[in-house]
DNA sequence: GGAACTCGGTACGCTAGCGTACCGAAGGGA
DNA sequence: TCCCTTCGGTACGCTAGCGTACCGAGTTCC
């Protein structure tokens, strides 16, 4: 069922501009051009459901300047393992030939983004393009991504892992200022808001962030990637490499 | 440069066999024709190293009785973030359109393997067709063992990622028993080599497992599923839905 | 203006796993 | 056979982060 779901705004010109999708923008005319007239920009709000696990994925989202994030789940609870920004896409399991994934996506930071019909996505993704080889080394960050964070759940410090997410959607919303409470917080790193009350408190004695009941400021980017994992900027790297991106 | 490195052994009779690897397995008998004189089956041995970090990918492997690790680096150490058997290839970033990956890729249990240089593989990878397909889904596959890592590793004691961690290499050399020091799974999940062998000893104490010098040995299988957590499932249904595969 | 809720500060006792270190037993090589 | 290396058992003190819980301040809604 393709050519669904009316766009909510008219189309905005579509290429490179300050603030579109990088995908998107990276996108030959021709193939923006095929795409466009499906694209929907649509809002995405905070805590929103993207997908659940092992429902179908009915849509996916290029973010415009929201954030999502994929979660993995076990028992009762869920943490962060992507995080997803205007460099990316919501929705690579379709991609991958998979109708359903194992884990949650949701919206972190809202904001908005592009929406896709999978079965746009899926014709367009197939063919041999562009669109293509960009979503093939856009799974390459990802997976570098979630692997790097496996591995710093394992090895870092709560300080570490705080300071390297807030650095990280940072990157994703340019902006140092955004919503996001500690109970939120704690969710996405797997640990008690308390300790993420404890750890923010810690940073903002160093002047390094500062916060009020929900807004987040980085106050001290430079600093903030001192107080960060190398982890941060071995993603970074490798999503620029991949992609000429900025965002880690 | 195709058509590199000679094979160190004859050709086995193609399809499906036993012991063969799946992805190949699973590939038509034109598909595999093609590939069939590239292939070299090659010893893969402990500790072997297949790839380093951000070293060119020389080759790829698909593991036919061998296991295989995918290592995330961090200051001096590392821990594993994905295991890969006769279900899979080691290669997938190569797939993916990357020459390097900021991992380590290093044979954990020995055994033999298909070796196929890089540039072969790249042929017959971005060819429209069946084996692509697979590896479309078995990246699929990979990306839900890492995030699912990730949770875990938050989550879950030593105990319940010991036994999970054996049970996935089981399902993969499908053997009850195989050679691993307490060392080296202490590397795996990133813990004290001490941790391992405490645990390892109330693993044994309640008759799950038994081992002596570096020889593992799972005394009970259904048992030691119940001692894991439930990521060893999660994970394992994934595969088999995405490839039909016997592999968690 | 007050009630109800959301958010963050803080405290207390607890424990899993860490770093380190030492020892004995098993196995491999000459 | 003996030596040397590798492997696993065990112990001690330490600490990051947990579970729980309570409180006050900011927000929102009526």
């Amino acid at each position: 069922m393709p050519r669904t779901r009316a766009r909510s705004t008219t189309k905005p010109p579509p290429r490179a501009e300050q603030n579109a999708n990088q995908l998107l923008a990276a996108l030959p005319p021709k193939d923006y051009a095929r795409l466009r007239s499906e694209l929907a920009t649509v809002p995405m709000k905070q805590k929103q459901i993207l997908w659940e696990p092992n429902r179908p994925i009915e849509a996916v989202y290029f973010p415009i300047n929201a954030v999502a994030s994929i979660l993995a789940l076990f028992d009762g609870g869920s943490v962060e393992v992507g995080t997803i920004g205007n460099e990316g896409l919501v929705g690579l399991p379709v991609f991958l030939g998979a109708i359903t994934s194992t884990g949650r996506a949701m919206v972190q930071v809202a904001g908005e983004g592009e929406r896709l019909d999978i079965a746009v996505f899926r014709r367009e993704a197939h063919r041999e393009g562009r669109l293509r080889q960009l979503l093939e080394r856009y799974t390459q960050a990802l997976v570098t991504q979630v692997s790097q964070s496996t591995a710093c759940n394992r090895a870092h410090s709560v300080e570490q892992r705080l300071a390297r997410w807030l650095l990280i959607v940072r990157d994703r919303v340019r902006r140092n200022e955004y919503l996001l409470t500690h109970e939120f917080l704690g969710q996405m790193l797997g640990v008690r808001r308390a300790t993420v009350s404890e750890t923010a408190a810690a940073l903002q004695r160093v002047k390094l962030i500062s916060y009020r009941r929900g807004v987040i400021t980085i106050r001290n980017g430079p600093g903030l990637e001192r107080a960060a994992c190398e982890c941060y900027e071995i993603v970074r790297q490798e999503f620029e490499r991949l992609l000429g991106t900025q965002s880690g």
